[in-house]
DNA sequence: AATATCCGTATTTTT
DNA sequence: TACGGATATT
């Protein structure tokens, strides 16, 4: 322990050992946040503060757990699992199961995601009949997005709506009628979503009965990726701790990437404000980069117009500056990132000590084949479409149903699987389940939709789906049983799903395949509602979670995209697609704020290199699903690199220099007039 | 009247 | 792949 804080620097060793008052750190990238943090853990157990009266605030539960390892290698106890640890979402649903009921909330809730979420909203949007008259009106997964920031950004409707949204302004009333018949029926089903998870802390924290007990249960609380937390989340923190007293938080506005949740960099930047007595402390010491790529990463966010207050400064020399690396075209630059993954495995890099980030999950689709072809492992963090698959969740709404028989979503999920039964005939099926008192206040257990299902009560089920609604009946008694473990509902849910699947797709294989997965997944679980819980407030969030533990002791390459890759660090990273139109994004180019949003994004993608850093960028992109196959069009450089930054960079290309490539490489690299030509020669190109 | 099915379109990032 | 809208089928 002694040792470790002897290494720190004077900055770190202050936030390290500071007492009292509020503390606010501001710590640039590879500043040796995490580190710090860790020793801040460890050093207020070793002062006699009781893990359990710590909570630690974290981004993703991984990154809590790899804090709290950490700590725990330098304190050398064991005891710091007993740590509060999580993401304020998780943290949530653990301190409501506990102390929900002073607010009248039932411990037995469940926790809906945000596809749940926009499916309630569908229900409620079609009874009201509000998409079917002559104007348009906003579609499920909008109101979803209207709905969060409205409650995460703590804002007036009629604001955000005529800022964000102005385009539905004039659907105002509707808007708020379904928002209202919304939290009407999710409180009437018992499900919390993830917006309900922090109302309600915070709620928690303020109710004079509650408040008490919930903010006295901490000594210490700390708050890491501060500069991507949202109002409510600074409102919960105030109400935890209103004088600030043992909060620190640590953060850089530099790196703010989730706006799109409602994170807003003001809650860092007037923490000062809101918790007078302030310590701030600024860790401007990179110890992760070389000196070249860390000039070249400050030179990338110099161009943002808000001013970021501090310099990054490294003093690890290296002769090899960064590599933008011109390619033909994607094709030729996943050739291009396999081979230099290789040869960086050669020289002593093992795969793992190596990324490969991109903009959105799809961004790496073909690179993913071609490292399967040359043999190449890795697994893929962020862009999961594992728990959005059709299949996986209906074989989780039908758990979910057993869980919480009030689920209205979950219900009409599971009535539409069989045969002849579509929306209306889930309606009118729930409706005869609950007519009979599932939703009614009184004797639950026995009159409640599963109940009554499993009694074989009579059902006015379309003919062609009566037998699978038996198989139904059979599968839900089957893992209603006392001790039915988790893995094995899922064995039983699955063989319920086969044939159904087998009937609604041309090739179900894969999809049973993925339900064996999940059953995998399943085994780890204690109980199903830990399991449809966890699924909930904390996914699985790359690939090798759901491979399972076999792949742990070998080297695989990481695949990830940026947002996932926050916190992250490697020897090697290589960046691909830095265009415009991938990032930015072409979906964010529409006002300035999403730019500077990306342009932190890219800064994020960069500044995760410690020894080596690779920036990719095709030519050419093909486009797919357009007809013709050699269909292409010319894309230009990112605009984050503009020639003043590029002269930072070593260039090169994957290509011989000969006259034509070079005309194309000007065209695409270089000048909008050599652009226009660029897509002149594309008309006769192909 | 309700459901199945086909076709074209548009697909960010995540608790 | 999911959806919205249209048409075909039961």
């Amino acid at each position: 322990m002694f040792d470790a804080l002897e290494r720190l620097n004077p900055s770190q060793r202050e936030a390290v050992e500071h007492l009292g008052g509020p503390l606010l750190v501001v710590a640039g990238a590879g500043s040796g946040k995490t580190w710090t943090l860790a020793c801040r853990v460890a050093r207020l157990v070793d002062r006699g503060v009781k893990p359990e009266r710590i909570l630690l605030l974290t981004f993703s539960r991984r990154a809590a757990r790899e804090m709290l390892s950490r700590a725990e290698r330098l304190t050398g106890e064991r005891r710091l699992g007993r740590v509060w640890g999580g993401t304020f979402h998780a943290v949530a649903n653990h301190l409501l199961r506990l102390h929900g009921r002073a607010l009248g909330l039932p411990p037995d809730f469940t926790v809906m995601d945000r596809a749940d979420t926009a499916d309630l909203m569908d229900l409620v949007r079609a009874e009201m009949a509000l998409g079917s008259g002559e104007r348009r009106f906003p579609r499920k997964d909008t109101l979803a997005d209207i709905y969060s920031r409205v409650v995460n950004a703590q804002a007036k409707l009629t604001d955000l709506l005529e800022r964000d949204y102005p385009w539905c302004s004039d659907e105002i009333e509707g808007v708020r009628a379904v928002f209202d018949r919304y939290v009407t029926r999710k409180r009437e089903q018992h499900v919390l979503d993830y917006d309900d998870l922090l109302v309600y802390w915070n709620a928690l924290a303020q109710a004079p009965a509650a408040r008490d007990v919930v903010a006295a249960m901490f000594d210490h609380i700390l708050v890491d990726e501060y500069q991507d937390t949202n109002a409510l989340q600074a409102d919960v923190l105030a109400a935890m701790r209103p004088d600030g007293r043992n909060l620190m938080v640590v953060g850089d506005d530099a790196q703010a990437i989730y706006s799109f949740r409602a994170a807003t960099v003001k809650n860092i930047l007037e923490f000062p404000q809101r918790f007078p007595g302030t310590t701030i402390i600024r860790l401007e010491q990179n110890y992760r980069s070389t000196r070249p790529i860390l000039e070249a990463t400050n030179a990338v966010i110099a161009l943002s117009p808000q001013r970021h207050e501090k310099t990054l400064w490294s003093d690890r020399a290296s002769e090899h500056r960064p590599l933008l690396l011109t390619c033909l075209d994607e094709a030729d630059q996943c050739d291009a990132v396999c081979r230099s993954v290789l040869e960086h495995r050669e020289r002593g890099v093992p795969l793992k000590e190596q990324a490969v980030l991109f903009r959105t999950g799809h961004h790496s689709d073909l690179l993913e084949v071609e490292l399967s072809r040359r043999n190449i492992p890795f697994v893929k963090y962020g862009g999961l479409t594992f728990l959005e698959a059709a299949h996986v969740k209906d074989a989780l709404a039908v758990l979910r149903i057993l869980e919480n028989p009030r689920d209205e979503v979950s219900w009409f999920r599971v009535l539409q699987m069989l045969d002849g039964v579509g929306p209306a005939g889930a309606r009118r099926l729930m409706s005869e389940l609950g007519d009979a008192g599932g939703i009614a206040e009184g004797d639950e257990a026995s009159r409640s939709p599963v109940a009554r299902l499993l009694n074989d009560e009579p059902l006015a089920a379309p003919a062609p789906s009566r037998p699978e609604l038996e198989e139904l009946r059979a599968a839900l008694r089957d893992c209603s049983g006392a001790d039915v473990p988790t893995a094995a509902q899922v064995e039983r849910v699955r063989r319920f799903l086969e044939p159904l699947l087998r009937r609604r797709y041309d090739n179900a294989e894969p999809r049973v395949r993925d339900l064996e997965q999940l059953e995998q997944i399943a085994s780890g679980y204690p109980s199903r509602e830990r399991f449809v819980t966890d699924l909930a407030l904390d996914p699985p969030s790359s690939t090798s979670d759901l491979a399972g533990p076999p792949l742990l002791d070998e080297d695989y390459l990481v695949l990830s995209t940026i947002h996932s890759a926050k916190g992250g660090e490697w020897d090697v990273v290589h960046v691909i697609h830095a265009a415009d139109g991938m990032i930015p994004s072409d979906m964010a180019t529409g006002d300035d704020e999403r730019i500077e949003e990306e342009r932190r994004l890219f800064y994020v993608a960069l500044t995760r290199a410690r020894d080596a850093l690779h920036v990719y960028f095709p030519l050419r992109y093909h486009r797919r699903n357009h007809g013709r196959e050699d269909r292409h069009h010319y894309a230009q450089l990112t605009r984050f690199l503009p020639q003043a930054v590029r002269a930072m960079l070593e260039q090169r290309a994957t290509y011989a220099d000969d006259g034509t490539r070079d005309a194309i490489a000007a065209a695409a690299g270089a000048g909008r007039a050599d652009h226009v030509d660029a897509l002149l020669r594309d008309l006769w190109s192909e």
